[in-house]
DNA sequence: ATGTCACTTTACAAGTGA
């Protein structure tokens, strides 16, 4: 089993990148953030025609979540419950046989002076508790996507000069804690204990070739499938302005790889 | 540390969110 997460800032601007991504991978699952689309303008018969189902969470010109699969879900969740934002579409949870996928798009926070920033720490309590209520630690949940939150200090490009800020701070860590205490395992860090692997680079300022990113788009998975998963990697090609149609997004595709049952 | 991107609109430039 393949499963890949990518925010893709605007899967309208992304979708030829999306469509070779899914040709060239052949994932199982794909989860998908900032779509930026309504459910109306999803483009559903380019996806199907690619061989794939597609539910979404959809809203525009913001935020919008999607999961597409090989197969149909045989149940969709849209949000959670206690959500304290009601209005923004940031979660999409869909089961397969005795498989859960959530596909999430974090609270990005601003700052930690911006009212934002609150927000955000109260939406990861209100995510984790629903977790908690929802979903079993002995069951097979993934839940990925943009978390906006670095898990630990060799998850950012200079822990010196960002610490205590936005996406680092102790209060952000902790409540990704909690969902590790709760049960997930931080996939990519199964196999790989080294600083410097990221997701995101800002678009500004060369970023990427200056090697200045954030590992803030995870893979969480409940014991059961962690000990299944082989191979966690970042697409990082995938963020090159020439390595496909059109722009990239600032954030690269990441990849875990389960052995079947 | 932001010379970018995607998107929007009392729309062809300027604001917003990231």
């Amino acid at each position: 089993m393949r499963l890949v997460t990518w925010n893709v800032n605007s899967l309208r601007a992304r979708l030829p990148r999306t469509l070779a991504l899914l040709e060239r991978e052949q994932p199982d699952f794909l989860l998908l953030q900032e779509t930026k689309l309504l459910e109306s303008d999803f483009p559903f018969l380019d996806i199907q025609a690619a061989g794939y189902q597609a539910v979404t969470h959809g809203q525009a010109p913001f935020n919008g979540v999607a999961i597409l699969s090989r197969s149909e879900p045989d149940s969709v969740t849209t949000g959670f419950p206690g959500d304290p934002i009601l209005d923004e579409a940031r979660v999409i949870a869909a089961t397969y046989g005795d498989l859960t996928v959530i596909s999430a798009y974090v609270v990005n926070g601003r700052d930690l002076s911006d009212p934002m920033y609150e927000v955000k720490l109260q939406w990861l309590d209100a995510l984790q508790a629903w977790i908690a209520d929802a979903f079993d630690p002995a069951g097979n949940v993934v839940i990925a996507g943009d978390f906006n939150v670095t898990p630990d200090d060799r998850d950012l490009y200079d822990a010196v000069l960002l610490t205590g800020q936005v996406h680092h701070s102790e209060p952000e860590r902790e409540r990704l804690s909690a969902m590790l205490d709760w049960g997930f395992v931080d996939l990519f860090r199964i196999h790989d204990d080294q600083p410097g692997t990221f997701t995101w680079w800002d678009y500004r300022g060369g970023a990427l070739h200056r090697k200045l990113g954030l590992r803030i788009d995870l893979i969480l998975g409940t014991r059961p499938l962690a000990e299944r998963c082989t191979e966690v990697r970042v697409d990082r090609n995938e963020r090159r302005p020439t390595a496909g149609e059109g722009k990239p997004s600032d954030h690269a595709p990441v990849i875990a790889e389960f052995t079947d049952r």
